[in-house]
DNA sequence: TGGTTATAATTGCAAGTGCAATCATCGTAA
DNA sequence: TTACGATGATTGCACTTGCAATTATAACCA
């Protein structure tokens, strides 16, 4: 009826399906060692790595593939704990940067062992080098919008 | 700090990122043609694969990679869109099946091709064909439980 | 048989998400 | 300088999700 599930038509739908399984797994991990979800880690991982450790909100739901909405209200969460404070910017009035605190590093350094070995579980040990070399190309591939240059690796974990 | 950045550590970072960027736009171009989202696509596409077109409750969710009070909301929501139909288990008086409507096979029919098109333009001709073939067999590989043969290729749509 | 435990599905509730306003500020140009 | 349309962030609201009961039925076994 479809190419679904010719031998390469079925490549996407195993790549949706792989990135339910996986994050499923690595989500109940997390929680299952009273660990914040897999989003906290991304946003304060993205932060550590930001210039200055901190982000501008839009530049942030960038990074994050996501709204603004939705990271206004992370955010919201993620300073509720602690883990972030809020500056206004002082360049652009509007503006605000979320910044990471001291306690937020600390909380990534704490789930960093969990998510490290679910990582290595689910995905490095189950592929060669090779196979990896080959995800990292073709995701790589997958994210470069059309005339506009890789937008770097990170974002996503 | 980690090995997130080193040449094999970003892969994993990378299909996060990527799945999410390509899921978003898929979303985007369905709703843009006024289509239900992905999930309804791959909750009519599993059930016109299975065997008379009816699936029990909780294997709609085991495919569908969620829990199954998920799966119970998400078939009413079908249900009451006229997609899909319940009907109660003979052998199993506690089961339920959820049943493709005519009106479901035409909804999936008629998201098809800008599903379709979506897969071709942000994903296959992205790819040469090696690389598709490549990530059908590391996903497979990605989702394949430790003794438990792969579980097949559907789910994802 | 009667009682206990497991399984199928649903439901209540708290939390998260997405979209469309909204509010504040900026940039530009009459 | 004021008016106007863009931009940054937040908020309101409807919808979706996840977890922990709950209800109904089945399976097992003393």
């Amino acid at each position: 009826m479809t190419d679904h599930d010719t031998s390469t038509g079925a490549a996407w739908s195993l790549f949706l399906t792989a990135h339910a399984v996986l994050v499923e797994e690595i989500e109940r991990r997390l929680a299952a060692a009273d660990l914040p979800a897999l989003d906290w880690y991304d946003a304060l991982w993205a932060l550590e790595r930001a210039e200055g450790q901190r982000l501008r909100m839009h530049e942030f739901a960038h990074w994050m593939v996501t709204s603004r909405s939705n990271i206004t209200r992370l955010i919201d969460r993620l300073e509720a704990a602690g883990l972030v404070r809020r500056e206004r910017s002082e360049e652009d009035r509007r503006g605000a940067y979320a910044v990471l605190s001291a306690e937020g590093r600390r909380m990534r350094k704490r789930m960093w062992p969990v998510y490290e070995k679910a990582i290595s579980e689910l995905f490095e040990q189950k592929l060669s080098a090779a196979e990896i070399r080959q995800i990292g190309a073709v995701m790589r591939k997958l994210i470069a919008r059309p005339g506009i240059p890789a937008a770097g690796d990170g974002g996503g974990g």
